[in-house]
DNA sequence: CGGATCATTGATGCTGTTCAACAGATGTGG
DNA sequence: CCACATCTGTTGAACAGCATCAATGATCCG
C-alpha cells in the first residue's frame, strides 16, 4: 500500500471546522461542492448497503486529503471517527487548481487499486498485517499505534467480519510480532516479521518504502 | 458499476498500433510515457505476483482509454487479449490537456472503488452477475455479449477461481437468466433477473443507468 | 458500582478453493 | 476427412478459511 496520500497545499482554505465523533462530515448524494484536509483526528469514507453492510473505501488521518469526487455528488458517506479538525476548500476557487486536483484523483485511484489488490488476493492475516503496516507508515513510521478507528471499521476496511480482525490481532499477538498495550494501542515488536506477513501483494513494485 | 469509460478526445494521437493477443503493452516498471484509447479489440490491466496469482484491476474495451498512472513507473501490465487496435498518445503534449487527464484519472479512481466494493461484499454469483451487466452496459446494452476474455481472465478480475466462476455461470444458464451459443458468446435471456442478482453493491446511487 | 459499548474467544456451518477427471473446441498432419 | 494433440471450459468430491451464532471478558463513563 502507498504510504504517500496527497498533501499538496492548495491554497485558499474557505474556513477550519470541527467534528465531534461519529459525525458526519457528508452524505451518499450530497452535493460534492467541497473538499476537505484533515488536521487532526481521522475520517471513515465508506457505503452503506441496504442489508446493513459496509465497505469503508479509505481513513483519512491528519495531513491527508479526501472528499473530492468527479460528479455533483458524492457516492460515499464520510465520518469522523475521532474528534476531528479539518480545513474546508470550496470547489469553485479549487478548481483553478488543477495539477492537485490531478494529484488527488490519481493518488485515490492508486489507493483504491493497491486496495482492490490486497481484498481480492489476500488472506485475512495478510490484509490485517497490511493494514498495520500502511497505518504505521503513514503515521510517521512509529512503532506505537494508537488506533482511531474500531474493530468494526477495521474489518468493514478489509473486507473481514469484526470476529477475523479479533483472531488475526490476537494471532499476531501470540507470535510476538505485535504487543497490545490496549485494544486501540497497538506495539509493533517485529517490524520485520509484520512486513514479511503481508503477503506478495504488498506493493511488489515499490522498494519497500520507509516510512 | 458505472457503465462510463472516459472516452474523451484527446487530439494529437500520435500514431495507431495494432497488437496481437496476447501481447503485452506495457509491463510493471515501464515508464508511463504513454497513454492508449482501445478502437478495437480489448486489454487487459494487471497485476502479477510472485507465487503465480493474478489480479486484473480492469478490461478495456472499444472506445475506452487506459495507460494513465501517477509515477514514472507503471504499477501494472497491459496485454492485449484479443487483436487489438489503439491509438497511441505521448504524454508531453497531454500534459497540456489537464482537464481530460483530470477525468481519467477520476474515472479509474471510481472504476476501482467500485470495483473495490463488489469484490469486498459480493458473492461469487453476484460478482458474475454483475460482471455481465456492466459488460453489456459498457457493449451499448447489447444481449448479446461475446466475451473477449477467457474464465481465468474473469476469475482474476472478479478475485474468484476459474472453477467458481464456470459454476456460476451454469447456474445461471440452469435458471435460464443467459444461454450460451458457446462458451464465449453469451445471451441475456432475462436482463431484470440478470440485475436483480446483481446485489446490494450495485451502484446504489445510480438511478439504473441504461446502457 | 452498574450499564453500555467494544473486543475476545469458542463451536459450528457455509461458501468458495483445491485437486482431479472429463468434455468440447480448435488445430495439425497424415 | 479423420486421428491425435492441445487448449479451454465444465463438473465432481473433499477440504479450508472465514462467517455466523453465542457467550464471556474488558473498558468506559455515568
Amino acid at each position: 500500500m502507498p504510504a504517500k496520500i496527497v498533501r499538496a497545499q492548495i491554497p485558499r482554505a474557505h474556513s477550519i471546522v470541527t467534528c465531534q465523533r461519529g459525525e458526519q462530515i457528508y452524505a451518499e448524494g450530497d452535493a460534492t461542492d467541497k473538499c476537505f484536509q484533515v488536521s487532526a483526528g481521522a475520517v471513515r469514507v465508506s457505503r452503506v448497503f441496504a442489508n446493513g453492510g459496509r465497505q469503508v473505501v479509505s481513513f483519512h488521518l491528519a495531513g491527508e486529503m479526501f472528499g473530492f469526487e468527479a460528479g455533483p455528488q458524492h457516492r460515499f458517506f464520510a465520518e469522523a471517527i475521532a474528534e476531528t479538525r479539518m480545513a474546508v476548500f470550496e470547489r469553485g476557487p479549487v478548481q483553478q487548481h488543477l495539477p492537485e486536483l490531478l494529484a488527488l484523483a490519481v493518488d485515490g485511484m492508486e489507493r483504491a487499486q493497491e486496495h482492490l489488490v490486497v481484498i481480492g488476493r489476500q488472506s485475512a492475516i495478510e490484509r490485517v498485517a497490511l493494514f498495520l503496516t500502511d497505518l504505521s507508515n503513514r503515521l510517521g513510521g512509529t512503532r506505537q499505534l494508537t488506533l482511531a478507528m474500531s474493530r468494526q471499521d477495521i474489518a468493514d476496511y478489509l473486507a473481514l467480519t469484526i470476529e477475523t480482525v479479533s483472531r488475526a490481532i490476537t494471532e499476531l499477538r501470540e507470535r510476538s510480532v505485535i504487543a497490545l498495550r490496549h485494544a486501540r494501542i497497538v506495539y509493533i515488536m517485529n517490524p520485520d516479521a509484520l512486513r514479511s506477513l503481508c503477503g506478495d501483494a504488498a506493493s511488489p513494485s515499490e522498494p519497500a518504502r520507509a516510512g
